[in-house]
DNA sequence: CTTGTTAATATTGTTGACAATATTCAGGCT
DNA sequence: AGCCTGAATATTGTCAACAATATTAACAAG
C-alpha cells in the first residue's frame, strides 16, 4: 500500500443510503408515519433493492423505521405516550452517564464543556440564535457528556440511537418560553457538579433536568388537549 | 376470512433464521468471536444468502453479531470492560424500570412475582436446581419487572436486547458461592418495596442489587487476574 | 527462516428476475 | 348508498448469478 494513501473508506452502498435516509427522516423530508416503497427509493438513489433493504434494517435498529412482515416499512411515528417513555429512559441513561462523566472526564473535556456553555449563553442572551440552534446547543451538551462518560455502550445508545429520535421530535421537545434560560442554568449546575467530581450530585441534577423537560412537555400536551 | 381461522403467522424466512441463529449463539453452538460465513450458514438452513444477511442485520441490532464492511460478520465477544459497561447500563435501566414497576404493576402482577420468588427459594434451598436454573430464575425475576413497568421501550430494550446478551455471558455473571442466597434476599427486599408502592426505594434497591452483582464479578476477575 | 510481492481462492456486496403476499379496484348484491 | 367478493395491480420476500473486495497460498529475495 502506498505510504501517502489515506485509507479511503469506500463505504458500502447500503451504508451511504442508510445515512442519507436517516438524514431525510430526521430533517422531515420523509414524514413520520409515511409509507416507504422500496422500489421507489431504490430508483431515487440509483441502487437496487438489496442494499436499500439493508439500509432499512439499520434504520429499524435505530427505531427510525418500523417494519411489518409482508406489509412493508414506515417512518416511525411516536405517540405522546412513547415520547414520555423515551424521556423516562433518557432520565435513567443520562443520569448514569452524567455520574460516570463526573468520574471520567478529563480536565480538557471539562474545559471544552465550559466553553460550550459560554457560547450557548451568548446565543440565548442575544436572542439571536434561532430555536433550532438553541435546540442543537442543548443536544450538543448532552452529547459531550455521553462522550465524557467513557462508556462506549452508553455513548452509542444515546448518541446514535436516541439522539436522532430527539432531533426528529425536537419541535415537540420542551423549548417553550422560559425553558431555554432555565435549561441553561440547569446545565451550569451540572457542569459545576462535574467540576467537583461529584458523580452522585451530577446524576441527581441531570435526572432532575430531564424530568423537568418531561414535565414541561406533559404540561404542554394537556394544555393543548392533544 | 373464515371465522375459525387463527391467523397463522407464516413467518418470513429471515425471521425464522434470525431466531434459530440467536438461539445458536446464546446457547453456545456458535462461539463468541467465531467467524460467520454466509454461504455456509445459508446452505445449513437451506435458504439463500439474501434472507440470511437480513437475519444477520437483525442480530447486529441486538449486539449479538458484529459486522465490518467487506470483511464479514462475527459472533460478538465482549471484553471484561464491555461487560462492566453492560452492568452499568443495566443498573440505570433496571433501576428506572423497577421504580416504574412499583407504580404500575397490578396486584396480580405482584402476586405472580411473589409466587416466582417462592419457587426460586425452594430451588435454592433444596440445592437441586442446577446453576442453569438458578440463573434462569434470576433472569425471570428481572424479566417480569420489566414487563410490570408498562414502559414498552424499557421492556424491549431489556428483554429483547440485553436479556440475550446476559444469557450468553451467564457463566461469567456472578453466581459464585453465596451469591444465589444473597441475590434471593435482595429480590425479596425489592418485592417488598414494590408491594409498598415505594418506587424510590424499589429503584434504590434494584440498583444496589445490580451493583453488588457487578462488584462480585469485578472481584472474581481481579482474583483470577484475567 | 523471515519478509514482502503477486497470483489464486474465498467471501462479501450488488443486481435483476421470479415467487409470494398484500392492496386496490370493479362489479354485483342486499 | 354500503358492503361483500374476486380479479387485477402493486409491493415485498426470495433466489441465483455477477462484481468487488478481502484472504490465503506460492514463491522470490534478503
Amino acid at each position: 500500500m502506498n505510504l501517502s494513501s489515506h485509507k479511503l473508506p469506500t463505504q458500502t452502498l447500503s451504508e451511504q443510503v442508510f445515512e442519507s435516509l436517516q438524514e431525510a427522516i430526521v430533517l422531515g423530508d420523509l414524514m413520520p408515519g409515511e409509507k416507504i416503497r422500496e422500489s421507489e427509493l431504490a430508483k431515487r438513489y440509483n441502487i437496487s433493492r438489496g442494499p436499500l433493504r439493508d439500509a432499512l434494517r439499520r434504520l429499524e435498529a435505530r427505531r427510525l423505521v418500523t417494519n411489518t412482515p409482508n406489509a412493508g416499512s414506515r417512518v416511525v411515528k411516536l405517540s405522546t405516550q412513547q415520547l414520555i417513555e423515551l424521556y423516562q429512559v433518557r432520565e435513567a441513561l443520562e443520569g448514569m452517564t452524567c455520574r460516570l462523566a463526573a468520574q471520567n472526564m478529563t480536565e480538557n473535556d471539562i474545559q471544552e464543556l465550559s466553553d460550550l456553555l459560554d457560547k450557548h449563553e451568548q446565543e440565548v442572551l442575544r436572542k439571536e440564535g434561532s430555536e433550532y440552534f438553541k435546540q442543537e446547543g442543548d443536544l450538543d451538551f448532552h452529547f459531550r457528556i455521553a462522550q465524557g462518560s467513557k462508556n462506549e455502550l452508553l455513548r452509542t445508545t444515546l448518541c446514535e440511537d436516541h439522539y436522532q429520535l430527539m432531533r426528529l421530535y425536537r419541535y415537540k421537545f420542551a423549548n417553550r418560553k422560559g425553558r431555554p434560560n432555565k435549561a441553561l442554568s440547569e446545565h451550569r449546575m451540572i457542569l459545576d457538579a462535574i467540576k467537583e467530581r461529584d458523580g452522585e450530585l451530577a446524576e441527581l441534577l441531570m435526572r432532575r433536568h430531564i424530568r423537568n423537560a418531561r414535565k414541561s412537555f406533559e404540561k404542554h400536551i394537556t394544555e393543548n388537549s392533544d
